[in-house]
DNA sequence: ATGGTTTATTAAAATCATTCTAAACTGTTT
DNA sequence: AAACAGTTTAGAATGATTTTAATAAACCAT
């Protein structure tokens, strides 16, 4: 039995998508358990499509789409930005930076406490730093 | 007169090219120009298309990509990735940063001695850092 | 529960940036 | 000038993402 097959992780998700202000619908509640039954994911949308087909739930990729940019934008998930041509969805909400493994395509956490962030420029007037983002990109060590 | 018309543009931007060990095709002295003829630029492959266009040089839109990213692979440009869908090349190629103006899409230079990366985590065996990207994301102030 | 209203899902088509293909062309070398 | 390798291009193809318009499900008030 995985931690998806449990059921107060489907009460959970639900908790957790309707205090967000969002209807529990049976395919955000799917999508919400696959994405937070366990610790910290970067995924793209096609990934957790295939996931979710994997595990029986029927769900368009329309609709992962749609549910994954309503995620994000009632704080539930990040967008992060480091392909071209494709985004990754991050479940740590939290201020983190990223190693970016550029042959792999994978993302790991840096936790913020790691990166110093203390000397910074100002932002130009009339605007305000939404978010700062420090992607660290790796390549094969090949000595 | 602007500084693209100036005849040793052309020459500066055939010896840049030569150097760098690429042919210089009439296309790639023509985009060339238009990229180095100032300072810092951030542009994106349809806008520098229409660039061209507008200044009566003929190239084709899978040329200029061909070309940005042929400039990028010998080191006259660099890809940043902010937003989803649409990569910027950016003429400078030294170690720097970007504020990133979500609203208008800019992105603008931050020189890297304002940041202090001193602090940093060690990249995971087996690799090495390429490159350090740090991102200011910006939104408009209303207070 | 039922009905009415609003919001969500979906298959399919559409969009958009980017890449590929294969044929025509150009720069370079001999 | 001929030969060759490298380049350009129109147009088709790709791949991720978004849109459409019809159907279905969640919600709210009887
Ligand atoms: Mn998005
Ligand atoms: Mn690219
Ligand atoms: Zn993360
Ligand atoms: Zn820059």
């Amino acid at each position: 039995m995985t931690g998806l097959d449990r059921p107060e992780n489907a009460a959970a998700a639900q908790d957790r998508i309707r205090a967000s202000g969002l209807r529990p619908t049976r395919q955000r509640v799917a999508l919400a358990r696959l994405l937070f039954a366990r610790g910290s994911r970067h995924v793209t949308a096609e990934a957790l499509h295939g996931e979710a087909g994997g595990e029986g739930i029927r769900v368009s990729l329309a609709t992962v789409y749609n549910t994954l940019h309503q995620f994000v934008r009632v704080g539930l998930l990040r967008e992060v930005m480091v392909n071209p041509g494709r985004s990754y969805f991050d479940t740590n909400v939290g201020a983190h930076h990223h190693f970016f493994h550029e042959a792999s395509g994978e993302l790991n956490d840096i936790d913020a406490a790691e990166v110093d962030l203390s000397s910074l420029p100002e932002p130009p007037a009339g605007t305000r730093i939404e978010r700062i983002d420090v992607v660290i990109r790796l390549r094969d060590d090949r000595s």
